[in-house]
DNA sequence: TACCCGGAAGCTCG
DNA sequence: ACGAGCTTCCGGGT
């Protein structure tokens, strides 16, 4: 039976799953503690299930199912941890589980239980509770510490690995509830995008080429080498008691270590690097896919962007700007920050909760109005950037605007500098024409390079794949196991079909993998198979490229082209943009060869294997699956 | 209730 | 030491 709660010396905290965890609740009836935390559990996750329920349909943080597992150990061993209180599932096998431990150790409560999320069930044995307890399951935001655990078994939550604040030391995760942040919605997101982070992706990619984490070797190892959660965080450990200096004393929580220069820019002025402004911030992290779950774009094209984990996005914001301060920046805060924005037009209000948009770019440019409309009259492209010629076509004013304009009753130099700068271009001639010329001008280099770099990833793959005695051994042995274990059939060649499903197959009696065959026989006869690392890269980045994607693209810059090419005559005559549209000429007649060229090796090495007609991406990735199965079987390749 | 808005004043840092 | 760029706080609105 329960003691009475005013005797109370100890505290549950409960703080997970993106939950306010302000709820108190005493229920004098309680079995024991567990009975109260499984329903206050259950609590808080119907509360995050109708959170989540009633947002977009395709949210990163979408869950598949939450379920709460009780195990109704009692509390009597010597036991800090109990076995998992709770589960979340997703996409049916991945899991995080809570733990519930116990720890002594706390500034502000003597002794204070911890929840730690974990993704292990296994858990050792710990110490007593105290005799009492204070059912209160209430916010502390100020002395919370959670570790999160880093799994040591491959599942995919540890393919997240650069989102998890790896727990060597309590110091670096500490986890706050007030921050409402849920550590388990986090690793979720990495969850479903770790498939594309690892694997190089030729439309969503910043750089042209990251070859460097493609490689699948490198990642197993990754995953072993993860430092597995050393469960002996006895309570005696004293993370909470140590004296910090004001300034340290902030509970940073369930960010991963940033390396704030990543976030400096360069200032244009000075040349000088620098912490980023707050809008110099926001492009950043809405640029980099790895922050998706923090805030993102919801129309790119229009700068409309949303925060998802507004009090994460708050706290990134507050340690890039590394003010000293020793309250935590909130997202009450930044909003506000934002806010001052309006009046600029770098960012613009929307209707929607937590969702912004930015204005077009020449407001932190510091150029004026009327700069950038004779850069664009002159084609003097250095005063524009691809951004804001993209923002201008976008918000070029409409007939009804235009008119407005016409009108105007105000002095134009009270105009908004947006509104300015649209009043200044739709007094050039050809407007239009002259900012998609600048526009095609502008992104012209990085599609030719883009397109060229990846039409080369496709001749290296179809030559290696062409001439690789390796490959041919690799497809003879599994041409004949297969035969070997169909004799009725023989067939002569594999057909791609054969190929695809060659990893998941099984023998019909013993169930071995035929992988494990293929593997068997090429470690004991034929071990030069395995030496064909460095190409099963080339294979998988092909697998990627889209060759018929590549093909429209190429049409389309080559209409552009040829538009462009009709406007150039009424365009006042500009040397540089003759110039650049010769160059270009010269480049497409380049890239559209270079395009037959890939194309015919592409089909020539299709041919090669087998008669089918396919895609690139789906060729590539048979073989690159085909590497990767026997990888498995083999980590050392 | 939770968020949005913008005034007012204070703070930090280059 | 000055001022841009926030940060902090807040009363009022939806």
């Amino acid at each position: 039976m329960l003691p009475s709660s005013d005797e109370s010396d100890v505290q549950f905290q409960l703080y997970f799953l993106d939950c306010d965890s302000d709820s108190i609740i005493r229920l004098s009836n309680d079995k024991s503690i567990m009975n109260h935390l499984f329903r206050s559990a259950t609590n808080k996750v119907h509360k995050f299930e109708k959170i989540y329920q009633r947002k977009e349909s395709n949210r990163v943080t979408d869950i598949d199912q939450l379920s709460l597992s009780y195990n109704p150990t009692s509390f009597s061993s010597k036991t800090t941890t109990r076995h998992p209180s709770i589960e979340i599932t997703k996409n049916e096998n991945s899991k995080i589980s809570i733990p519930i431990i116990k720890s002594e150790s706390s500034t502000q409560s003597p002794s204070l239980i911890e929840v730690k999320t974990d993704t292990k069930v296994l858990i050792p044995k710990a110490p007593p509770l105290p005799n009492s307890f204070d059912l209160a399951i209430k916010s502390q935001s100020k002395s919370l510490k959670t570790a999160l655990i880093s799994p040591n078994q491959e599942t995919l939550w540890s393919k997240s690995t650069s989102f998890l604040p790896v727990g060597r030391s309590m110091e670096s995760t500490k986890f706050d509830p007030a921050k409402d942040d849920g550590y388990a919605i986090t690793m979720l997101d990495c969850d479903q995008n770790s498939d594309k982070e690892i694997f190089y992706d030729p439309i969503n990619s910043d750089s042209i080429f990251n070859f460097g984490s493609v490689e699948i070797a490198d990642f197993m190892t990754n995953i072993q080498e993860q430092p597995t959660f050393d469960f002996d965080l006895s309570p005696a450990s004293p993370p909470m008691k140590k004296p910090r200096k004001k300034k340290q004393n902030r509970i940073l929580s369930n960010l991963p270590h940033i390396d704030v220069r990543e976030w400096f820019v360069t200032d244009e002025t000075s040349g000088r690097s620098r912490r980023p402004l707050l809008h110099e911030f926001l492009r950043q992290l809405l640029n980099n896919k790895n922050y998706s779950h923090i805030a993102t774009y919801i129309d790119r094209s229009k700068g409309i962007f949303r925060f998802y984990q507004k009090n994460t996005a708050a706290e990134l914001w507050q340690r890039v700007k590394g003010r000293n301060s020793d309250s935590v920046m909130t997202y009450e805060k930044l909003a506000r920050a934002i806010r001052y924005y309006y009046s600029s037009g770098i960012i613009h209000p929307t209707p929607g909760r937590f969702t912004f948009q930015f204005g077009i770019i020449l407001a932190f440019n510091k150029r004026s109005p009327i700069e950038i409309a004779e850069a664009i009259k002159t084609f003097n492209l250095e005063l524009i950037s691809v951004e804001l010629i993209q923002h201008l076509i976008q918000y070029i004013p409409n007939d009804t605007e235009i008119d407005a304009f016409r009108h105007l009753s105000i002095d134009k130099e009270q105009l908004s500098p947006a509104d300015r700068l649209m009043y200044e271009i739709i007094q050039i001639p050809l407007y239009m024409e002259r900012l998609n010329t600048i526009k095609f001008k502008l992104i012209f280099a990085d599609n030719y390079h883009l397109l060229n770099d990846q039409m080369h990833v496709i001749n290296e793959a179809c030559s290696f794949l062409y001439q690789s005695n390796h490959i041919k051994k690799l497809l003879e042995i599994i041409l004949s196991i297969v035969n070997h274990l169909n004799p009725t059939i023989i067939h002569q060649v594999l057909t791609l079909d054969d190929l695809s499903k060659i990893y998941d197959l099984k023998t019909s009696k013993t169930h071995i993998p035929i992988m494990n065959i293929v593997s068997e026989i090429c470690n004991d006869r034929h071990s030069e198979i395995f030496d064909i690392k460095e190409n099963y890269k080339s294979i998988l980045s092909a697998s990627k490229i889209d060759l018929t994607l590549i093909k429209s693209e190429i049409e389309q810059m080559k209409q552009e082209f040829e538009q462009i090419e009709l406007w150039i005559n009424k365009f006042e005559g500009n040397i540089q943009i003759q110039k650049f549209l010769h160059d270009c000429q010269h480049k497409l007649h380049e890239i559209i060869q270079y395009y037959e060229i890939t194309n015919d090796q592409f089909h020539k090495t299709v041919s090669y294997f087998t008669k089918e007609i396919t895609t690139s991406t789906r060729f590539f990735s048979i073989f690159a699956n085909l590497i990767h199965s026997l990888k498995i079987k083999h980590p050392t390749l």
